[in-house]
DNA sequence: CCGGCTATCGGAAACGTTTACGTAAATAAA
DNA sequence: TTTATTTACGTAAACGTTTCCGATAGCCGG
């Protein structure tokens, strides 16, 4: 069976494709008699327009790409799910790419979407992402863009985020609260709006409460998960002070659990621990961890929404803009005091 | 900056439209030379083909979508994965579509990809699906279908899933071997291929080890998750005989743990589990969860390899096959005997 | 010198929609 | 009555590619 399309209805109906196209869409132009013959005609056929000639016609494809790291983070695929919800309440398709943190895969995605697949872009940026050229270029083709999580402020746009550096200091504040002495602070690359606004808060709880600032208790994370339950074993070793650790990432708060598991260290008893988790089994945890939950469902719901305002109104470069959705610090065994 | 094409190149390098087309795609018709000046000035005006113009003549799309239940299952972030690098290994590009188990979304999402939007999909069914005569319509659209992890057999096309029947055997026979007396299994839709195979196993199981089926121990989940630990705690009050639990997806694990929590049962001296999951976090719960663990990302792999191929070849109908790539059993403090 | 061949290019149709424009009839305004 | 205006439809151009037919020029064998 062939695909029937408007010059099959046209024909049948002894219409012109015009005026089937019209009736379909509900045009003003067109009778209500024949409106109803046409659309029971579709119906019956089955009709399915094809997205790619209206696309081209009407230059725009009712898509939007999504760009992000990775999608076995729990956060991104929650917010997967806002973006799909707020897509598809507003009738647009969503396309996804992963950049596994790589800049040049990154780079390539988005130049590809500049040929007009896509109407706007969410995207987060991968932790490799060093230059932002290829970013800046999506204004000339006039494709929206809207930052989610891991933004850049070099680029004028709307940015929807969770409110990092005041979860850094709450989470440095409550470990401080709960009796630590020596906190360390494990984080992703530095160069990541996240990894900088989280370290910020936890610098400035620590300044707050009359704590010194020591360098040798951050440690920057790896890609390599393996290879970060060495780096905090190593770190863990070398300073046996530490008493509290600030895991900016959930990998990193898992990680710490693996290596004080191997090195023997008991928890809550001989280190305390807070983690950005937006996993629901952290309660199962031995012990239930102490999360920063971030919004992830309504912060892709949100970033979706403005992109799709945008898209819709035409606005190929949106207003910059910050819109910050709090996290919460969800307190359980991992920082309990006694 | 408007956008650049075809035409735009043709002007400026005094060439025809149909040569600069040619040239960019590396035909045998167009010189040396008059290739290179085209793709000289190509990447310097950052030419990107129009993707739905291309996709409206060819009658392909370089797209496939991708239909889950839903994003926020692990086992489906993992498979996404795996997905997406067979896509972009061969060029191709992947619409996310959630059903939310719903049928009628299902349904809905099925009949719009009929108007040609995607050259193939690939598709976990709905819990809530009966009718299959939306997918039955697929092949006269001319749109190859792969099923991988629930499947429909009554379809005749390629399936990728995991061993269910065996997981579910081996699942059993573990807590049988580790002394328990009376196995609960927990699944979500019987009507769904992975909850009945895995149930077949179970009730094999059970069978080989001359131990009674007893149809109160068969709980069947809900969407949700608050109203599963309620459902589980009732079962395990009136039944305080149950001393082992199969668990055949994740959430409904980590619901009997919360259940357990609530009664005060203890994992593994009053009650063993075992629970299908493919969360790396499960070695950290309270006890470490013994697990069927998927290859999720493989799974995801394969599917969308046989998919491409499939498309490539433009057979819209493939010939009915099972992949079956293993699960591994991965022992853990939940089911310790002592 | 002629016919046939290859190499290289251009013209134009086609993909299925949407939409600017035209037109005929019907209706309202004068 | 005549002239606007509205209603309901058709014609055809356009969106940016790809690709089917040529067409021209050069070359070679005979």
């Amino acid at each position: 069976m062939k695909n029937v399309n408007l010059k099959h209805l046209a024909e049948e109906l002894g219409l012109s494709i015009a005026t089937v196209s019209r009736a379909l869409q509900d045009s003003h132009e067109v009778s209500a008699a024949t409106k109803e013959r046409v659309r029971a005609l579709a119906a019956e056929l089955r009709y399915e327009p094809n997205a790619y000639a209206s696309s081209l016609r009407r230059n725009q494809s009712k898509t939007i790409g999504v760009v992000i790291p990775k999608v076995t983070n729990h956060f991104f695929a929650l917010a997967i799910n806002g973006i799909e919800e707020a897509a598809r309440q507003s009738g647009y398709h969503v396309l996804i790419y992963l950049t596994h943190d790589d800049y040049a895969r990154e780079a390539a995605i988005i130049q590809h979407l500049k040929g007009g697949r896509v109407d706007g872009i969410l995207l987060s940026v991968a932790s490799g992402t060093e230059d932002i050229a290829h970013l800046e270029s999506l204004q000339d083709a006039n494709i929206p863009l809207v930052f989610f999580d891991r933004v850049r402020t070099e680029i004028a746009t709307a940015r929807v985020t969770t409110n990092d550096y005041e979860s850094g200091y709450r989470a440095t504040e409550h470990l401080l609260e709960a009796g630590c002495q020596h906190i360390a602070h494990l984080l992703i690359s530095n160069s990541l709006s996240i990894g900088h606004n989280r370290h910020q808060g936890y610098l400035d709880a620590l300044a707050a409460h009359g704590r010194p600032y020591d360098p040798d208790l951050v440690l920057a994370g790896t890609i390599d998960n393996q290879r970060n339950v060495q780096l905090i074993e190593e770190l863990l070793r070398s300073r046996p002070d530490i008493d509290g650790i600030f895991a900016s990432v959930e990998r990193l708060a898992v990680g710490t659990y693996h290596a004080c598991q191997q090195l023997g260290r008991r928890i809550p008893e001989d280190i305390k621990i807070v983690g950005f988790s937006n996993l629901e089994s952290v309660s199962l945890f031995d012990p239930p961890l102490t999360t920063i939950t971030q919004p992830a469902h309504d912060i892709g719901y949100e970033a979706a929404r403005i992109l799709l305002q945008a898209v819709e109104k035409k606005r190929a470069v949106l207003p910059s803009q910050s819109v910050v959705l709090d996290s919460e610090l969800v307190q359980r065994r991992s920082t309990a005091t006694e």
